[in-house]
RNA sequence: CUCCCCGUAGUUCAACGGAUAGAACGACUCCCUUCUAAGGAGUAGAUCGAAGUUCGAUUCUUCGCGGGGAGACCA
């Protein structure tokens, strides 16, 4: 719809110029507004609200006008009113496309479709996942739904450390839990090394990952590909491989019995390679071997640092540092009695996810699943940039509150009424529907397209939980509002159904991609 | 000491450089013989400080103040 509602101002601009055009969210300030005199003003030198005025002028003399009232106002903005028969054409679109539409890959967006490798999570498997780690996979799981609607080819990967120093600590810390070596500081605590007792590393690895598995998937994260840094990269001699073509280039410098590359080290002067050297070989194989076009990994703040030393290491493999993005998340801190509980993994001291899950869920609820949907939503509700921080009592307390029911419940009311209706969505007129609460939901309901493209654009999830909430709203006003059924209008009836019809594939095409449950029931 | 992120209602968070700074929870008023009140209508309530750039700054720049995170031949 923005697209569209862009093309028609430009018409009426004429000059080429870059400007915004978004939906108003008041109002008084139409369906739509721009900015675009404001950008124009400098260009034309004259001021942005005669600017403003002659758009408008143009933009009423045009022949196909869409727009049903057009108004400049000061200080210069546009603001545009929809005509009816714009929004009620949109509205069969998505009766006709059903759970297609919102599927940019069809449309005129524009994105070229690209291969995308999106790694995410990765945590070691020397514990269980904390609820920290929920947050980067929950954003990485829909991020990645966002992305394939986009068009994009996706691989969902997870990136297992399941060698090397940590692996070695892990094998130690099970030994001198149950005392048969002495104790270290740097060792890892916690019950579940214990019950990890007379294993050995690479036991307790696998027993470990298993966990990791099984708790992502109780949380309904998904990855396609799980890859192991000990079988893909050092079995293969794929750290070798990397490091020569590195050496062939002549980056590679010998210092202190050690080679580096830049200021990184590659290999110790003991001969032990480096995390360093594995990550280049993982995107050695991820960009040169399997091609993807770009990568996205989503890393905790804790290694914001080391995002600098990677580009700069993917640029010596001859990849420009635009194919690797780095989001950053920033870390969760446990609150609790309004102090902070550090975590810490090595000491065990730490919310695990599953714990989180089972805490969150609503007591009501029968659904194992309940607390899925209320965690899933609280983190998607904040940008990745936040400090959240977290107070588990206060969680429990307000999971019943969690926004993610108000949106559900919106759901629940549409099969309700679907349900108890004599449905013939034949007969049904779009004109009838004018009243304030039904175009406030049209209005609503069109919107996904531009969200899904914009959020495929930016990566802000978040947006998507916001709109959820903005969509229920919508349809809550317009349920108390209007009656659907039986009120003696049979016309009304149908077009009014036919609405709520609409409501139903709008929402379920948002849960799908956010992950959401559809409930039936509440 | 250097670098990165953050600072917005009582609380948790939003706001491509745009209009009267939005939600949710909490507080206070109202609304269930009608499709589930897990709902609706309404009231009160906020940009850490100081300069600068701009027609316009919560947003950009600089300097403070406060919080978090980095700065290994750990991962």
């Amino acid at each position: 719809m923005l697209e569209f509602i862009k093309k028609e101002i430009k018409k009426a601009v004429g000059t080429e110029v870059d400007f915004n055009v978004s939906a108003s969210e008041k109002e008084d300030f139409g369906h739509y507004s721009t900015n675009a005199a404001f950008k124009l003003a400098p260009v034309l030198k004259k001021s942005p609200m005669a600017v403003a005025k002659e758009i408008e002028l143009n933009v009423k003399g045009q022949k196909s006008n869409v727009f049903s009232k057009v108004e400049a106002v000061a200080p210069g903005f546009i603001n545009f009113w929809l005509k009816p028969e714009i929004l009620q054409k949109e509205l069969k679109e998505i009766l006709k496309k059903k759970n297609k539409y919102g599927n940019l890959r069809s449309t005129t967006y524009g994105l070229r479709a690209q291969k995308i490798n999106l790694e995410f999570v990765s945590a070691n498997p020397t514990g269980p996942l904390t609820m920290a780690n929920g947050r980067s996979g929950f954003y990485g799981d829909v991020l990645a739904n966002v992305l394939e609607n986009a068009g994009h080819k996706v691989t969902r990967e997870y990136y297992i450390n399941d060698t090397g120093n940590q692996i070695k600590l892990l094998g130690e810390s099970i030994l001198a839990v149950a005392g048969k070596i002495p104790w270290k500081e740097e060792y890892y605590q916690g019950d579940y090394i214990k019950k990890l007792k007379d294993k050995s590393a690479k036991q307790a690895t696998t027993i470990l990952l298993k966990s990791i598995k099984a708790s992502l998937k109780s949380a309904g994260i998904k990855h396609d590909v799980w890859f192991s840094e000990e079988k893909n990269l050092h079995k293969k001699g794929e750290l070798k491989k990397t490091l020569q073509f590195l050496e062939k280039k002549g980056l590679v410098e010998k210092k202190d019995g050690a080679l580096w590359l830049g200021d990184g080290v590659l290999i110790k002067s003991d001969g032990n390679p480096t995390y360093f050297l594995a990550d280049l070989a993982y995107h050695y194989d991820k960009f040169l071997k399997r091609k993807f076009n770009l990568a996205i990994d989503i890393w905790g703040a804790d290694h914001h640092g080391y995002a600098q030393r990677m580009k700069k290491g993917i640029e010596a493999l001859g990849v420009k540092p635009e194919r690797l993005k780095i989001l950053i998340t920033q870390l969760v801190r446990l609150v609790s009695g309004g102090k902070e509980v550090k975590m810490s993994k090595r000491k065990g001291e730490f919310i695990t996810l599953d714990e989180l899950l089972k805490e969150v869920g609503a007591p009501s609820s029968a659904k194992a699943t309940a607390g899925k949907d209320a965690a899933r939503f609280f983190f998607l509700m904040h940008s990745l940039d936040t400090h959240m921080d977290f107070d588990l009592d206060l969680a429990k307390e307000r999971s019943q509150k969690n926004p993610v029911y108000y949106a559900q419940y919106a759901y629940v009311r549409v099969l309700n009424i679907l349900k108890r209706a004599n449905l013939r969505l034949t007969t049904y007129d779009l004109r009838l529907l004018k009243s304030d609460s039904e175009v406030k939901l049209m209005l609503e309901l069109v919107k996904l397209p531009d969200v899904l493209a914009q959020t495929a654009e930016d990566y802000q999830v978040h947006r998507l939980t916001r709109y959820a909430t903005e969509l229920a709203k919508a349809f809550h006003n317009f349920y108390e509002k209007e009656r659907v059924i039986g009120f003696g209008d049979k016309n009304l009836e149908q077009s009014r159904l036919a609405l709520v019809s609409a409501t139903k594939i709008i929402l379920e095409n948002l849960f799908d991609i956010l992950g959401i449950s559809k409930l039936k029931k509440m």
